[in-house]
DNA sequence: TCAAAGTATATGCGTATGCATATATCAACC
DNA sequence: GGTTGATATATGCATACGCATATACTTTGA
């Protein structure tokens, strides 16, 4: 889906226990950031197709999803500034700035003045978004635990989380 | 960044050499799922921000990477139907269809009669388009390289390729 | 303390996207 | 062979997005 040109034996040589048994560091690199990529579009189509999108869209179920995760390490619901939830949404500031503004017309998030700073806007998740949360993340979390463990073994969905993290953590 | 609600220890306990130590499957699988997107999300900023896509987007450039890549055994250009083209990119048919227009009108891609489906619609890279494909490509391979062997080793790499190769298969 | 540079969010505007549906063709069945 | 349902792509329309920029505030440094 995305690496240099000429692939040719792209996934070709991958018969024997082995895959993609001998091949460049540079062919690695990007068959590997190639996996990826297909695998969270497949995967993201399959859970856009299961789990039920009507009251939130997924994009919306991700912001939301991000404020319940965010919690003081006393457990207080945390209210975060929108740069801060940019960081785990793949939309620009400005498309981030707009889809708070539809959840808090429709009363899922509330805009909290930032003490510390006025330039500042905390995002809250109100009692309807965080219910909103609750019932598209339930489905959809059933979805994600089947596919992902028809997928893989245990011990590969650690080394899978493992990678992922040293990615995250090598680019950040 | 997508799970069922009440993480609280979503990431706390990796300090050990095995991250995640002891975790309920499901849990498992979400996380594993977060983690992939979290890491896809990261990249693809990485990605967009290096790399010249001022020629063609990194959308555009998805669709004729897939065209370059897609030869007959032979190693003749194999012009795809849309719907083809569509499994590869995260867009809807009729979105895919007018990137296809905007690329035909820039004369990057043709369109194609089909000999063997009247309904379907080829489309082919014309050398324009392979031209572009090659340059936006090399930069791009480039920091693909340069960002994926700083964060994984070659047997990691190929680690990545075998579970995300596992996803695909097991979700198409 | 004040000016200049930096940071956080919001808005104007043109374009891309998704949903629903239209159009054209194929495939199956009678 | 003609009708019915399925498949491949295209178009109308409302909405969401990205880029550039504006606005408001904070920080730095003289």
């Amino acid at each position: 889906m995305m690496t240099t040109a000429t692939p040719k034996t792209l996934s070709a040589d991958a018969g024997a226990a082995s895959p993609t048994s001998r091949q460049s560091r540079t062919h690695l690199a990007n068959d590997a950031w190639e996996g990826l990529l297909t695998a969270h579009t497949t995967l993201m189509r399959q859970f856009a197709a299961e789990g039920s999108w009507n009251e939130v869209s997924m994009r919306e179920y991700d912001v939301l999803y991000t404020l319940t995760k965010c919690t003081t390490p006393a457990g207080q619901p945390n209210p975060q500034r929108i740069g801060e939830l940019g960081r785990n949404v793949l939309l620009s500031q400005p498309a981030l700035s707009r889809l708070v503004d539809r959840l808090e017309a429709r009363g899922l998030v509330e805009r909290l003045p930032d003490p510390a700073d006025a330039r500042s806007v905390r995002i809250g998740l109100t009692a309807s978004g965080r219910e909103a949360q609750r019932i598209a993340g339930s489905s959809h979390g059933v979805s994600v635990t089947r596919t992902m463990t028809a997928a893989l073994s245990p011990e590969e969905l650690r080394t899978l989380i493992a990678l992922t993290r040293k990615l995250q953590e090598a680019t950040s």
